[in-house]
DNA sequence: TCCCTCGTTCCATTTATCGGAACGCTGTTC
DNA sequence: GAACAGCGTTCCGATAAATGGAACGAGGGA
């Protein structure tokens, strides 16, 4: 879920600071460690400049070396990132709330926000049994139009009709992952519309089979603009559509008690169109 | 808690792919952002320097840029080490025993390998409501002395008192951080002797003041030699170094149930010596 | 003992980095 | 409303750092 580029490149020939930093992704991309030689033929780079790099990347903290020649990344890295994540004001502020409905609800919790069209984990709660693993990672990214999460986000920000045929033309087909995924600005629009007007957004295993999920946006800045969302994700056959809805009182009491009463949206009566 | 390195450095002018890695480095120690000048500041490097290093790492994904100019960590740099972080082993392997014993007991959890002297933290995880914020990072590192972690590991290291010695004199002086830190490698060497004939090791405020917590080695590849440790830290006050020990049984069959009882050491009747 | 693998080092060539200076945009001040 | 200040961005000749083919040496197997 949420990949970012390809694997081997032959772009350009890849050189200086850039080559370095591919040999750092390429090394993250191989938990189990890599030999020189593999990060060499990985780069299409002579063995020496990879080991040039290399050097680079231990030196700075950002890679290491076992004791059986395999190079790994570095705990400093580690470091860095996990500080930075921890530090960071979404961490900070819906975290609890996260750790709360995991543990109410027994299943997994996210916190995404919307980057050009697509939805970006960055906070992501497994309950205390897991009864599956999410394969979604933080700072990993789905289309917005396949998620609750982004769904719940796109229907502040795509109101009328134009809206969603333009977010629809900026971002790419809506590609049906699943034969759930919504597959027409049509159909789109109107999962937008429902969801303004119940204040939540539902995803029926629109991006994974066997995942179903609820989202809401959070207004954490501005009373207009939702700062992000959160969801609930549930395994079907365990738990139905129904169960999620059911699921919204104890939600809603939840992030009250945690965020205040003004971060969720005001579900709009019944603005027939 | 385990930082790692100094913030300003004035070592050599920095230039190249080092440079590069420095800004990354600069980046995640800042999470509320970074301006370009304060960037070039901290390096010490011309603005048009630091704006090239930030551009080779938008490209790769590494930094970002928010609509107010402000230069972040790039989310891809996160889903590649957190993505890496899930796939290794310690996390798959001692990730559900450490869920388990936070729940069972209500404290946080730790997994840790021996890294040159340094406990350098694997895995970690809080009760579903902690009663306090743990300051270590996945990635971050302590002395082995001064903590459980490193003194479970250490145990099985530092066999007879030149071993203990040596120790002493390679990683340098036994830095007191509170008043009941190990002081001399006589009281180290006890402890560890104590701990072997235990199969235990407490650490009894001796890297944070009003921090205890109970550690116990585990031994997942070689019988012999322990691959890493298991800790449950707590505060004093609310629980008593009586209450650690006692949670020892339960602690005991909860991993032998995830990872069997072969991973645990066994202790010495009573060698006395 | 020989051989193969793998990480490491060397060095002349070349190419990407360096950084001072100028540009253009935005929000602010007088 | 016009001059100003701060900031990110771009330009370009000089310079220094990256490049990569080849040789080296340690370690492990046959």
């Amino acid at each position: 879920m949420g990949t970012g580029r390809q694997e081997a490149e032959e772009t350009s020939p890849l050189t200086g600071s850039a080559r370095v930093l591919a040999v750092l992704r390429h090394l993250a991309e191989h938990p189990d460690g890599s030999r020189l030689a593999d990060v060499s033929a990985a780069l299409g780079a002579p063995k020496s400049s990879a080991h040039r790099a290399l050097g680079s990347l231990v030196q700075a903290g950002f890679a290491r070396q076992d004791a059986d020649g395999l190079y790994h990344l570095g705990f400093d890295l580690m470091r860095l990132v996990f500080g930075y994540h921890e530090a960071r004001a979404p961490s900070l502020i819906v975290g609890p709330l996260l750790r709360r409905l995991a543990d109410e609800t027994g299943e997994t919790t996210h916190y995404g926000v919307l980057v050009d069209g697509n939805i970006v984990y960055q906070a992501k709660v497994s309950p205390s049994r897991p009864t599956f693993q999410m394969s979604s990672v933080i700072g990993g990214s789905n289309p917005a139009y396949r998620t609750g999460l982004g769904k719940a986000l796109l229907m502040h920000e795509l109101t009328d009709r134009n809206d969603v045929d333009r977010y629809v033309a900026d971002h790419g087909p809506l590609e049906a992952r699943t034969p759930h995924t919504l597959r027409t600005p049509e159909a789109l629009h109107d999962a937008l519309r429902e969801g303004r007007r119940n204040g939540y957004m539902l995803d029926l295993q629109e991006n994974d089979l066997g995942i179903v999920c609820i989202a809401l946006p959070l207004f954490l800045d501005s009373p207009s603009r939702p700062t992000g969302a959160i969801s609930i994700s549930a395994v079907v056959g365990r738990t139905t559509p129904d169960d999620l809805v059911g699921w919204l009182p104890r939600i809603r009491e939840i992030v009250a008690e945690e965020l205040g009463d003004a971060v969720l949206p005001t579900p709009e009566p019944s603005t027939g169109e």
